[in-house]
RNA sequence: CGGGGCAUGGCGCAGCCUGGUAGCGCAUCUGCUUUGGGAGCAGAGGGUCGGCGGUUCGAAUCCGUCUGCCCCGACCA
């Protein structure tokens, strides 16, 4: 490709628009260019990439068995009736109505397309396994789309679903995907972990996500130096504390804290650690008002606290007015006088001369002991775990990064398959339910989670597998001398013809622009032809992460791109 | 949806407070010079100042309203 035919202009400033990094990068390189909130067009350069990336998706899920099929990415409302899913999916789902105002959505996920073809077409258990999986733009009608492609309402994605006998046969269907997308990732060249995760609303009992590791990263994911557990933060346990609360030092007494609503200004007023306050936290339940009480410096879990008895699922806090009803004092809570349910963190149980709050407004109570004020309470994991809490394993501690979930797989069991009638006759002749999992890339935020793990201050630095170009010539000063194009011009089709991708800036520019643009755009290898280096049969090497450049024979320059 | 902010050529911004000729840098086009790290000079094109309504002799500027976009929260590949 000739750099003048590219139809490119990069950007020197970086759009307001673009948050993170490899927002502005795509921006600024023309990746991409957006239509509207979470909607983008995929320009030539930007193209190419997420084709590399969709190329080495489907030939690993080819290599592991899975059967591409492509499905209308406008679905019928009946199917997600049959499901239960079309009340239930919220305004995620883009809904619309076609000429005879017959009621459909835009999909977002597959389960109901691909069990009604199931259901059609697997009749026995002979014909299982299967793996359907297809590469398909889908629409979710995000509340807050950002970060560019990373969280788009339009995107590409791989989705599959297996259909087995039997749970073991779908245990043994999730390993094989389980593989295969280490596969890919380890292709791809990215650093990656994979982890336990919350299967959400989708259902299912097991469920991993594979997540690109990276500052920016939405989620945080935890795991042990020492063995191999790892799991996104929403699922990771706590454990129970062994041993006593030290024995009380202090009386209880009331301490008055005008204005101290929160931990932060509880502290401050009182100079006290954050780790020798108890948070109160009055939240929504099935018989009225639930209260939650954690160590100061640590974060309620929301997820683990919906899933208590009585508590509301999703997580609400209550209103203030049902909050007194319950005894507590908004802004002033603490667990002494309550009028219902109480559930204390397991953190909580070897505090001792503590700080709460006191069920009235300004006033909070100090050195308060459990067994002596307090009732020694049962512990929950109610909390985030945090670096250095102990591995539920037993062994090690764990370690907390932030990650970008790019793929995620699930055990479905027959959730689908019962509610749509999707069943197989099994060797005795019964019809039985398929067992059904689902597994999720997202092609296009992969583009966004490469550039956020490889970039520099000046652009992308791709891992091989994705650069839209492997090598770029910059001829210097080509436009004055015959002998640099020829040789630029023999050069690029020499490499073309070994089955190199070669973008060669032919733009009569200064080399300042083409250096620049070159590193922007963050092809690997970087070949210089010069009247300089020619009259020493030599050319100029650098690769995108080299600090120096330096001047090889020709050969020797052809030799490291032959490597790869 | 709740809270905060912004909207002026393709991109980044100034002008608005205190109403009166729409401006700067980058990008684009032409010419000349230049040519190893985002060149210089000269010239050119491109904006109904997000839409609608109001105030006024006169609105980018003041008022109202709608829309779009961005940030913080819940959601997700």
């Amino acid at each position: 490709m000739r750099f003048s035919r590219l139809g490119l202009t990069t950007l020197k400033e970086v759009p307001a628009e673009a948050e993170i990094v490899s927002h502005q990068l795509m921006l600024r390189a023309g990746m991409i260019r957006r239509l509207a909130s979470g909607l983008f067009t995929w320009l030539p350069l930007g193209l190419r990439v997420l084709r590399k990336v969709e190329t080495i998706v489907r030939e690993e899920m080819d290599r592991a068995g899975a059967l591409e099929l492509l499905m209308p990415a406008v679905q019928p409302a009946e199917l997600w009736q049959e499901s239960g899913r079309w009340d239930q999916y919220g305004s995620l789902l883009l809904r619309m109505h076609d000429r005879h105002e017959r009621p459909f959505c835009f999909g977002p996920t597959h389960e109901e397309v691909v069990t009604d073809i199931a259901r059609r077409e697997l009749k026995s258990y002979r014909q299982l396994p299967v793996n359907f999986y297809q590469i398909q733009t889908k629409f979710r009608d995000e509340i807050r789309p950002r970060f560019g492609v990373m969280r788009a309402r339009e995107f590409l994605m791989k989705d599959a679903y297996s259909f087995d006998l039997d749970h073991d046969g779908l245990v043994a269907s999730y390993e094989r995907m389980h593989a295969a997308y280490t596969a890919i990732f380890e292709r791809l060249g990215l650093g990656f972990r994979v982890v336990d995760a919350d299967s959400g609303e989708i259902g299912g009992s097991r469920s991993q996500e594979f997540h690109v590791l990276a500052d920016s990263g939405e989620d945080a994911i935890a795991w042990s130096d020492e063995d191999d557990y790892a799991s996104n933060i929403e699922t990771a346990v706590t454990l129970r504390p062994d041993g006593e609360p030290p024995a009380p030092a202090e009386e209880l007494r009331r301490v008055d804290t005008p204005g101290a609503r929160s931990i932060e200004e509880l502290c401050a007023a009182l100079d006290i650690a954050p780790r020798q306050a108890l948070k109160t936290l009055i939240v929504r339940g099935t018989e009225g008002p639930v209260a939650l009480v954690l160590r100061g410096d640590h974060e309620l879990n929301a997820i683990k606290a919906a899933k208590l008895p009585g508590v509301a699922d999703p997580l609400e806090l209550a209103e203030a007015d049902d909050a007194r009803g319950a005894g507590a004092e908004p802004g002033f809570a603490g667990p002494r006088g309550l009028d219902c349910p109480v559930y204390y963190d397991h953190a909580t149980a070897l505090m001792s001369d503590f700080v709460c709050g006191a069920n009235e407004p300004g006033v909070h109570l100090a050195g308060v002991n459990f067994g002596r004020d307090l009732e020694r309470p049962e512990t929950v994991d109610l909390r985030n775990v945090v670096a250095g809490d102990p591995v539920p394993g037993g062994k090690g501690t764990l370690s907390i990064a932030r990650g970008i979930e790019v793929g995620h797989i699930f055990q479905l069991g027959t959730k689908y398959s019962e509610a749509l009638g999707a069943t197989v006759q099994d060797s005795d002749g019964n019809d039985v339910p398929m067992h059904m999992g689902c597994y999720g890339i997202g092609i296009s935020r992969i583009v966004g989670a490469a550039i956020e793990q490889g970039h520099d201050e000046n652009g992308i630095i791709w891992p091989a597998p994705l650069a839209p170009f492997d090598v770029v010539i910059v001829p210097i000063n080509m436009h004055r001398s015959e002998a640099v194009r020829e040789a630029a011009e023999a050069l690029y089709d020499e490499l073309s013809a070994a089955g190199h991708e070669v973008l060669l800036d032919d733009r009569d520019a200064r080399p300042g622009v083409k250096f620049a643009d070159a590193e922007l755009i963050g092809v690997p290898h970087r070949l210089v032809v010069s009247d300089r280096g020619l009259a020493a049969g030599e050319l100029e090497y650098r690769h995108r992460r080299d600090a120096e450049a330096r001047m090889l024979k020709r050969e020797a320059a052809l030799d490291i791109l032959a490597r790869g």
